[in-house]
DNA sequence: CAGCTATATCGATGATTGTCAATGTATGTG
DNA sequence: CACATACATTGACAATCATCGATATAGCTG
């Protein structure tokens, strides 16, 4: 006889109420995120999940005084500069840099606390 | 007058050796990761960067015994199997998730140290 | 062996994404 | 005013991705 007792979602459907199924779900284990927080943090993730937007945040992070103009991004990463500036908006809507108009320059620098702010979503998981 | 300090890539294009432009793009600032090493990490990001990739990390964490199969998985993300069995691939290739067939029943487990190396992947760009 | 179960793989499809050329907007210069 | 510069936005296109149904594989049971 083979007895496998992890998983009781074998089998035929079942009937369950709404309750019973979500109390399946996690025999005495701890409780998971549910899908509107994973939507929030997958969004960050998703910023970071290109490897020009991790060059940009690294290459801000370096520059002299924490902070760098579009046009010292386009050359070290080859690219056109719409795509920075594409990419560049893409990380400013995730909460990772903040963007400040002076003149006809904008500056990008890292939003203080970012980065553990979302190690802290990996953690926490 | 209006000066700017920070940007010596505009204007006209320049002529300058690879060294020279290499030198360029970080004015003593610190050195940035590499398109390389940049494509290593955002390919860890691209495996979190799915809301129930993040959920089934979640639920396996917090699963008794740290493990968890596929049919304790579809039910909670209402995915279907086949669905749920490639999330899980991407997770595993991407070094996250730990894979044991016992039987006929495939039971998942992070990688011990994994969710450290990555966090140590954003605070080291 | 035949049948059942758990999981993986394949092929297709609609949605999302990265990139660029072209254009728009705002700021500074003469 | 006219012109140049720095950047953003738009529209298009190829590539990638998430999902599913169908099918394949492998282990267990009788």
């Amino acid at each position: 006889m083979y007895v496998h007792n992890g998983c009781m979602n074998s089998g035929q459907t079942l009937e369950l109420t709404a309750v019973e199924a979500e109390a399946c779900c996690e025999p005495s284990g701890q409780p998971s995120i549910d899908d509107y927080e994973a939507q929030l943090r997958a969004s960050v993730f998703k910023a970071l999940a290109d490897p020009n937007r991790l060059r940009l945040l690294s290459i801000v992070k370096g520059s002299e005084g924490g902070e760098a103009c579009v046009c010292d991004l386009t050359e070290p990463l080859n690219l056109g500069q719409p795509t920075v500036s594409h990419h560049l908006k893409i990380l400013v809507d995730a909460g990772l840099l903040h963007r400040e108009k002076r003149g006809t320059w904008a500056y990008y620098s890292l939003v203080p606390g970012a980065i553990e702010r979302t190690t802290g979503l990996l953690e926490s998981l």
